[in-house]
DNA sequence: CTGAAAGCGCTTACAG
DNA sequence: CTGAAAGCGCTTACAG
């Protein structure tokens, strides 16, 4: 037989269709025997409700709309899957959007998210202005990234992280230590805590960075080419993959680690954290990060104009391997 | 103003509902100028279909379940990264189902995907008997994983994999390596291969399996022991973190790799080969292994009751680095 | 070529 | 305490 419906449900048990939505929502009085029955004609036709007829009706479809540059990163991948099991302990559904590190599709996402009515958007992607997020009348929320004035943005603290990295490498040494990072704009913190505690120290600060759409491979020869030329002593690079390319030249070019080049990492994922476990990194707490993103939106959905303090970041720690 | 609904539209163009109903669809015949004056319209109100609606009355709701163990795996956020992208491109959007690793929630899940009427599910976790997947009347693909004798099966070449592994460390030198897998059931194709080349060789066999519940500190601690306790001078993992632990447990207790142990993996996700491009390991093709799960999933969608071969297994190759 | 009406599977005022 | 009816936003026979 056809999937059952409510229909079939109360044919069953005797009763209106009013009823048995009524002991599937526990809503109004209903005596004891009526719910007995409709219970029991429930389970005997293996009802389930239609959660999309659900949806069509209340306000709510129950679903959130999660965009990240790509979970095949490990980062975002952890990140994503504590966000899902956050949502999923408060009752949502997690729609996965993977921009396939493409900005095109984040736009396209938006469009699609909000035709399947979903009930807000988390998202964490580095694509900068894409147009319709300040337009857009869903909830959302944003991990480390800005998007508008009244977004609010989940992140840890990135200016005591990257105060850490580089205080660290100095302690242990390196007095020309390198940054590498994504961009240097305005907004990265962690550079700005790098050119910080360098210039108290009166060290030169030197940055590079690789952009974020740089390939994998390109990427990797720009910072060997870098770490070549710059004769550094220590390298602080703003997320792990980068460190462990550093890894890497210093063992095709024969460079001991720590003794002649110290490397210190930035996110601290658990999947470099299991592989790599001697990186010395600054760890994000994603778990956390994850957790509260889907609680401020889910709080958000319930109250969509209340008004919120902004979250204060999250705090960070650093993992001493022994790179460093 | 609310979002604006297809009578919005059709008040504003003039003209009836069905009418613009038909111009979204392309359906029947419409004059240009009608089709123009409903195109200005929707432009002019911003007007999306609700696709909830949409899924009500069509039978299919344009979503498919993604079920995994975790993205946190890198492996896994591959994968799911590549599925998420094919059916993107087929139409299809993924409802993300994470177990957190943990078996009850699988169960859970397959509930939970049928109550939102998904049109079909791809699965890939290691929970062998959850019920439910032989009488789930959706459309099903399994990753890797045999589920029930009707559901497709995608998955690479285990038997060639564990065959060049074992193969190439013996050819690198090594006259006992060892086996370290999750399982060592009767369906490990990787571990069959290992015990047949070895046989072929006149050399011993031996196996050790952690199990995939064993939390990974945990497995750790057994890898370590067990290495230093077998005497191995090869290590042949059939996964690229284990491989990782014996390289950690090498530089840990002063062997040199791959002069005292050869080491191989299993997987090459691109994490681990961006991370750790030295590491020689099998490369499952995980990008192809996501593809086809989509597209067998969606002609399953179009025609569920066609009779289809088996899926051969997609082909695999070995990566050589220098620990090995 | 175009429209009025029924219906997808539910929930929710409104009656009784 | 229980039910008949309207309605969520669409699509699709069926008329005209």
């Amino acid at each position: 037989m056809a999937r059952p419906k409510l229909q079939d449900v109360a044919a069953r048990a005797g009763v209106s269709v009013t009823t048995v939505s009524r002991v599937l929502n526990n809503r109004g009085y209903l005596s004891d025997d009526l719910r007995r029955r409709v219970k029991a004609a429930i389970d005997e036709l293996g009802y389930r409700p239609d959660a999309i007829a659900r949806s069509l009706i209340g306000r709510k479809s129950g679903l959130v709309g999660v965009v990240v540059p790509t979970v095949a990163d490990p980062f975002f991948g952890e990140l994503v899957s504590a966000i899902e099991r956050s949502l999923a302990e408060h009752g949502y559904k997690t729609l996965l959007c993977d921009c396939q590190q493409n900005a095109e599709r984040e736009a396209e996402y938006l469009d699609l998210l909000q035709a399947n009515r979903v009930d807000g958007i988390i998202t964490s992607t580095h694509n900068r202005d894409v147009a319709g997020y300040d337009q857009a009348e869903l909830p959302i929320v944003a991990v480390d990234r800005r998007l508008a004035a009244h977004i609010p943005i989940i992140r840890s603290d990135n200016r005591a992280g990257g105060r850490l990295a580089t205080e660290h490498l100095l302690a242990r040494g390196s007095r020309a230590p390198l940054l590498i990072t994504a961009t240097d704009h305005a907004g990265n913190d962690r550079a700005a805590s790098y050119r910080e505690v360098m210039s108290e120290r009166g060290l030169e600060a030197r940055v590079r960075a690789y952009g974020y759409s740089t390939p994998v491979e390109d990427r990797r020869a720009l910072v060997e080419t870098w770490l070549s030329e710059s004769g550094a002593d220590g390298v602080f690079a703003t997320d792990d993959l980068t460190a462990m390319m550093a890894l890497e030249w210093a063992h095709k070019t024969g460079r001991r680690v720590p003794d002649d080049v110290r490397v210190v990492g930035y996110d601290g994922s658990a999947a470099v954290r299991q592989g790599v476990p001697g990186l010395t990194t600054v760890a994000q707490p994603i778990e956390r990060l994850g957790a509260r993103a889907a609680e401020v939106l889910v709080d958000r959905i319930a109250a969509p104009d209340a008004v919120m303090a902004p979250e204060p970041p999250l705090s960070i720690g650093l993992r001493v391997g022994w790179t460093s």
